[in-house]
DNA sequence: GCCCGCTTTCAGCGTCGTTTCAGGCTCGAC
DNA sequence: GTCGAGCCTGAAACGACGCTGAAAGCGGGC
């Protein structure tokens, strides 16, 4: 999963950045209405917080165009006025969910969450292969007899979008393109390397490959 | 399917070719109008790209001259300026659709999956072969009780252009076109070993033989 | 500053998809 | 019936792609 962040103000937009990178999330971070209008347009999220006061270009007008041009990703929208008018507009505006500052990185969190489960396929309501489910927040396998297995960073989000996306070819483009952020672009053999490791805990059937296509997720075999 | 990209910016054009490569289409690129234009004009896509900032001749005049000669490839245009003038003139030269740039390679793919799917002749919502239904997002091949059956890249896409085209002669020249690229001159007997496999794949009454001219689909018996 | 674990790179190897080829078969024309 | 072109078939060669294990690179924690 991987998410944008458009917030002026550095220490607070710094702050989120490391909470939600804690929290597995690849995250990009931009401080005006410009980069984080460009950004959202043609990097794809899947999520996205958006702060309404922004130099360069207004929250809400970022928000209009992308809406404009068919961008659907979600939005939740950050700010400091919480007035009735401005949470109508927001949401008339295309915003999914709406959060007043003051507020508490839990409450955010959960939200973002729950605009992400929102946004997957139906099917997922919690993420399985075979005797192990994934629990997103400790970032970890947990089998049915009660057994953990840790997950470093990258094996988690690599393995949460797969499981997101189950029953489906996965290019490895896609795939390094929800797990890293921006600066991607890889000509590596990266995702293969973490394909391999999943393997090795999950089974190697969880993971088919499509040779010169991708690979496919399969939580039942 | 075979598409056709025009996009001067080498850099964006190869990610795209490189892009719906790996989603199985056989891709064309060419760099500017002129190119384009006699590419477009010559060879039978089933899509088109095109850019409207081309050096050599506009993409429109290049579009519109597609259309005055009653070539009727489904188009795409791509152009920066996303003002809402260009949209309409894109639209009235004789586009299907329209993307501003910046966009994301995500929605360009939906987009032109929603151009080929409005295009094909018979729009049979599933694609099917007796028992069996052609699963796009994963590349294979699902029977009725469930079975799946999975297809390599080639015989997948010779599959869905067969499918898109059911009850139609379809020679082995525009057979092998709409699978390999442009460049690829075959003077083999690919097509034939790749109907061979399908035949084995759903029994040898999908696809007739008509000999001198080619073959035929059916998708009943 | 040093250590440790996570991440990334790399090269060699194996596998699989693709293509080629040769021989045999079938169909249609005469 | 004969002939030839076009098509089918099985196997084998080729090459690209993915897999693998090890080692280097990197960064955070102590």
């Amino acid at each position: 999963m991987r998410l944008l962040i458009v917030e002026d103000d550095a220490t607070l937009g710094e702050r989120l950045r490391a909470r939600l990178l804690r929290e597995g999330y690849a995250v990009d971070l931009a401080a005006d209405g410009i980069d984080g209008g460009h950004l959202g347009a043609t990097e794809p999220y899947d999520a996205v917080v958006l702060d309404l006061g922004l130099p360069g270009k207004p929250g809400l007008a970022v928000l209009r165009e992308w809406r404009a041009a068919g961008n659907e990703v979600p939005v939740l929208i950050l700010t400091a006025r919480d007035g009735w008018a401005e949470r109508v507009e927001g949401l008339q505006a295309g915003a999914d969910d709406y959060l007043g500052k003051p507020f508490h990185e839990e409450e955010l969190l959960a939200r973002l969450q729950a605009l992400l489960r929102r946004a997957a396929p139906v099917r997922a309501l919690e993420m399985r292969a075979g005797e192990w489910r994934l629990d997103e927040a400790r970032q970890c396998l947990v089998a049915d007899d009660g057994h953990e297995q840790t997950l470093t960073a990258t094996e988690f989000r690599l393995l949460r979008y797969l499981m997101r996306h189950p029953d489906e070819v996965l290019s490895k483009t896609r795939l390094s393109e929800h797990v890293y952020d921006y600066d991607a672009e890889r000509e590596s053999n990266v995702i293969e390397v973490y394909v391999r490791r999943l393997r090795s805990l999950l089974g190697a059937e969880r993971i088919e490959t499509r040779r010169g296509q991708g690979y496919v997720f399969r939580s039942r075999s």
